[in-house]
RNA sequence: UGAGUCGGCCAGACAACCGCUGUAGUUCAGAUUGAGCUAUGGAGGAAAGUCCGGGCUCCAAAGAGCAGGGUGCCAGGUAACGCCUGGGAGGCGCGAGCCUACGGAAAGUGCAACAGAAAAGAAACCGCCUGUUCACGCUUGCGUGAAGAGGUAAGGGUGAAAUGGUGCGGUAAGAGCGCACCGCAUGGGUGGCAACAUUCCAUGGCUAGGUAAACCCCACCUGGAGCAAGGCCAAAUAGGGAUCCAUUCAGGUGUGGCUCGCACCGGAUCCGGGUAGGCCGCUUGAGGUAUGUGGUGACACAUAUCCCAGAUGAAUGGUUGUCCACGACAGAACCCGGCUUAUCGGCCGACUCACCAG
RNA sequence: CGGAGUGUAGCUCAGACUGGUAGAGCACUGCCUUCGGGAGGCAGGGGUCAUGGGUUCAAAUCCCUUCACUCCGA
């Protein structure tokens, strides 16, 4: 199993962005993120993230919180359907432990992925 | 031992597994590059605030003047500074030490609410004192009261602030009016590169109150923007751009507020121009470490040695285990030198005070 | 990352350059007016002038520090 995680699985530039943000798919969230996700032709799912310095003033909140949505999208991107994935930080996500935001991820991928099953039975 | 002052250093450690990123080597595909393997590097003392200074880039060369801005005891250090070091003055502390925008108010202008008589080349409200006039009392030349004239800054009261202090003399009452001591100012001498000091000498009787983080004066410094600077390759789209030659006036355009100055406008030759995107700028530097020399010190010099982040939707992480002092503030974005602010604790060195013992 | 600017009553803003009383409109409270309400009139309450220092006799105002917020520039 591959758990690398290169540029090839990241959103690169704006209009990738403005894609997601205009034809979105699916949508899950919490009161302290929100995830919004578009099917692709690509074989492999790619990965976004939104964290503004207004949600989260602190700069090194702000990379802890990147770095944990990055890892835990590489742990499970195998598992993930062909699609891009924007996670977006609200502003409640620097008041939780490192363990919680990966419990509330990992809940919110298994959210999506179920989504996206019952749509493809349908 | 306790209390304290100053300076310096560290910023959890180790292991396993899974990942990210730069560089070098190598293999395979490929010929713009991509993937794998190996080795090796990968946030800070403040990376922060952006408060100063410089490098670098563009504005023709960064030139002149004015305006504007900044700094402000003296000397030195530095690429430079509003920083640092040493010294001076003033203030705080028993002390080690600490703090200070610390030039000029006898160049000029302005300001000082309220209160107070008066707020700046002084002033008479109460008071004190001396004459004059009037009234009253009588002890018949004194007392009291009133009016008006003059002297007086000792006392009261106001205020943040009222024009040397104490004592003696002096006077109608007073007053640097005079004297002694203290303070102050000016000039000279002496010490010091200087700021400044002065138990030295002379002079002045005190004139010159506060505010310059009010305008201002003096001395020194200062062109403007900023790596989203700027340069190169180049889809879309749109009509000019580059080089060479010539050059008079006016006008216009081109950068900072203005003026001067400077460049361009004409002709010839040649073709690409430049938004999305990509590349360069991008890390070898006023660099670090060690030793020696000079200097009170900041620092400088010499020799040896080392290469120590360079991302770009943006890397430096996650999980588990062990140990301890149980982990604060906090994340590079062109790069340095400072300042300021935030901060868990720990270690080292020098010194001061108090108590006890010797 | 770089560059500008703003914090004053519950809200929107004056006052700051040139230092001495903190003001206006809307909102709020009470009274008058009306059968009652609205409108109108009269009176009143409400302010750490974002924070901490400094200059000054005296600071919203002058100077410095810190903290929020807003707007620009691919």
């Amino acid at each position: 199993m591959n758990f690398s995680l290169t540029k090839e699985h990241k959103l690169l530039n704006s209009l990738d962005f403005s894609q997601v943000f205009e034809k979105t798919d699916f949508k899950v969230s919490t009161s302290s993120s929100l995830i919004l996700a578009k099917l692709t032709t690509n074989s492999y799912p790619r990965l976004g993230l939104v964290v503004s310095k207004k949600n989260v003033g602190c700069a090194v909140a702000r990379n802890r919180i990147k770095r944990l949505c990055r890892e835990s999208f590489r742990l499970r991107s195998a598992l993930l359907p062909k699609v891009d994935v924007v996670i977006l930080a609200k502003t409640g996500i620097s008041r939780l432990e490192n363990k919680q935001i990966i419990d509330m991820l990992n809940s919110l991928f298994d959210q999506l992925s179920a989504k996206i099953e019952h749509r493809k039975l349908a």
